[in-house]
DNA sequence: ATGAAAGCGCTAACAA
DNA sequence: TTGTTAGCGCTTTCAT
């Protein structure tokens, strides 16, 4: 497949190169009416394509930004990648998927290949693993939005959800339906994910709140092959909680296995609310109360604060963090 | 952030460009010892990373493929673009993630569009509206993979489930359970995707082989949203399915939304199975007997064919049609 | 209204 | 063992 270059364009049209560029920049202010027919017949019947790449070489711009999420397997990351690439769709941008699987080496060498790929702004989950790098992307203005977590030594555009609320909700809920002994099981790889504190600290808060004591067996963070063990001894204490927050959906998915695999019922023995909207909270039986993150508008926005960064519309002067609501969407397991 | 290039690099370890061209390309064999430390020194100075754009223009190879799906909302979709991500991850190639939306006019816009990005090859899942275009990339011996479908009219390596046994397995099963009266519901979009046929061809054949009559109010393939009032259709029907085959994880989604809010017990009322391995079967109440196709392995089935034929090393030439084994996984539903 | 020419950062003959 | 040179296909001044 010989590839078709302006240059033959040109050729077959009776023009130069140059005029057919502009042509296909639609920069038709002084352009002659036969010569832009005569370069559209021409491209027409070479089936001419131009060459994306050559054109970035020359523009220093792909048009083309990197997303690096920590863990592809949370329906969050899947939600908020689908609308980033809608935005960017609408940008005539496109989109470069990265799993880091939560290892700050895997997101260190994503971080470089996309520098390397030349893409023009990256939208990240960020491990927390990788200060320095993110300081000297900062430092060289290098188009940079985090997603789900911030970093405090970091200064960059922050979407978040207000994960305290998240955790208050569903502790003030579990409250009102009478439940007193409530625990949260968190998933954990990383120490000092924002994310993960804050669910921690705003359930811990709102107990407060209600003025239940603290009790710290019921504070499980844990990787998800631990779950069962974990869920065993917390249901053989001598006071049992009757009620688990799920601080995200593989953690709750970790908990309706085991309650499943021990005929655990739901919310007799146990109340559950899960933090996360899964696909299966509507049908599952019995219904899962959950805390619904507004994933869409979340991957909307850091979209667009990159991409008005990248055309340097600015903006994100004053703001750092933005955090959105999360919505306690009420069914029978609570 | 100024971009440092190659002769950066060469001015500071006193070589030219192609020396450390040379380097970069890991081709040391004419190369003195102590050049390749100066180019080392300078490249950790400078902090150079290499441009990738610049090489592919002039290597007119990206190291990338296109990928794209009929619809990102199959659970089976996204299993296959992690395989198929994996594996070029191995092969130190890239991948970009399109989703057609079933619709062959964003089939066609995307295809072009990867083409003018210079990817290297193209796995889609053909909505079959395209039949000229494949035909004319084939001509061009474009590296095209199809994947969970296949275009009779175009003979391209093509990665399925062996449809007809799914559905077939599904069949049996339902009769050795002793039910007679047994449904099917597949989504509907396109016309003639092989997928849909084989799955509704295998389900009646089966039935033949069982000496079951064939009940034309029982094959039902229609948009999901049609899903409620067909199930209401045939449940009232004087002699009601006993159970339903749900042709892919959507129609099985939909399926459980109405047997929860009718109040419709399963099995009891209705037996169920579903092809695809929804990540809730196995603790859904009750568990839900699937059909699972080996996802994963299409995936990689896939990316190794289309990646082998970048690279020359054909040897596509005799198979057409690579098909998987669908796999029964017996839980209470049924 | 259109064209000539330089150059984006890299690779690959071919020379030396 | 290393350097020179000519592009890859496009955009973009600056002439004309």
């Amino acid at each position: 497949m010989r590839t078709i270059t302006i240059a033959d364009v040109a050729k077959h049209s009776n023009v130069s190169k140059s005029t057919v560029s502009q042509y296909l920049n639609k920069r038709y202010e002084y352009m002659g009416e036969g010569t832009k027919t005569r370069i559209e017949e021409a491209i027409k019947l070479l089936g001419y394509r131009p060459n994306i790449v050559a054109r970035s070489l020359k523009q220093k711009s792909t048009t083309t930004i990197g997303v690096i999420v920590a863990n592809i397997l949370h329906t969050f990351s899947t939600q908020v990648i689908r609308a980033i690439e809608d935005i960017c769709h609408d940008y005539d941008f496109h989109t470069i998927v990265c799993n880091a699987d939560d290892d700050p080496e895997k997101e260190k060498k994503y971080i470089e290949m996309l520098q390397a790929k030349q893409v023009d702004g990256i939208i990240i989950f960020p491990t927390g693993g990788n200060v320095e790098l993110f300081l000297s992307l900062k430092e060289n203005d290098f188009p940079l939005v985090f997603m789900d977590r911030y970093m405090s030594e970091v200064q960059v555009p922050s979407v978040v959800l207000d994960n305290e609320k998240a955790s208050k909700l569903a502790v003030d809920y579990f409250v009102d339906r009478g439940y007193q002994r409530i625990g949260i099981m968190t998933t954990s790889i990383l120490e000092n994910l924002t994310t993960r504190i804050k669910r921690v600290g705003g359930y811990r808060q709102a107990l407060q709140e209600q003025n239940i004591p603290i009790n710290e067996n019921y504070i499980k963070s844990l990787e998800l092959h631990q779950f069962e063990d974990a869920m065993t001894n917390m249901l053989s204490l001598k006071n049992p909680p009757q009620a688990i927050l799920a601080g995200n959906d593989l953690a709750l998915m970790e908990i309706l296995k085991f309650t499943k695999k021990k005929k655990i019922s739901i919310p007799k023995d146990l109340a559950l609310i899960g933090i996360d909207d899964v696909s299966f909270a509507s049908f599952y039986n019995p219904g899962l109360t959950t805390v619904a993150q507004p994933a869409f508008e979340m991957g909307k926005k850091a979209a667009e604060l990159l991409l008005n960064k990248i055309q340097k519309k600015e903006e994100d002067v004053h703001h750092h963090i933005y955090s959105f609501e999360p919505q306690l969407i009420k069914r029978e397991s609570c």
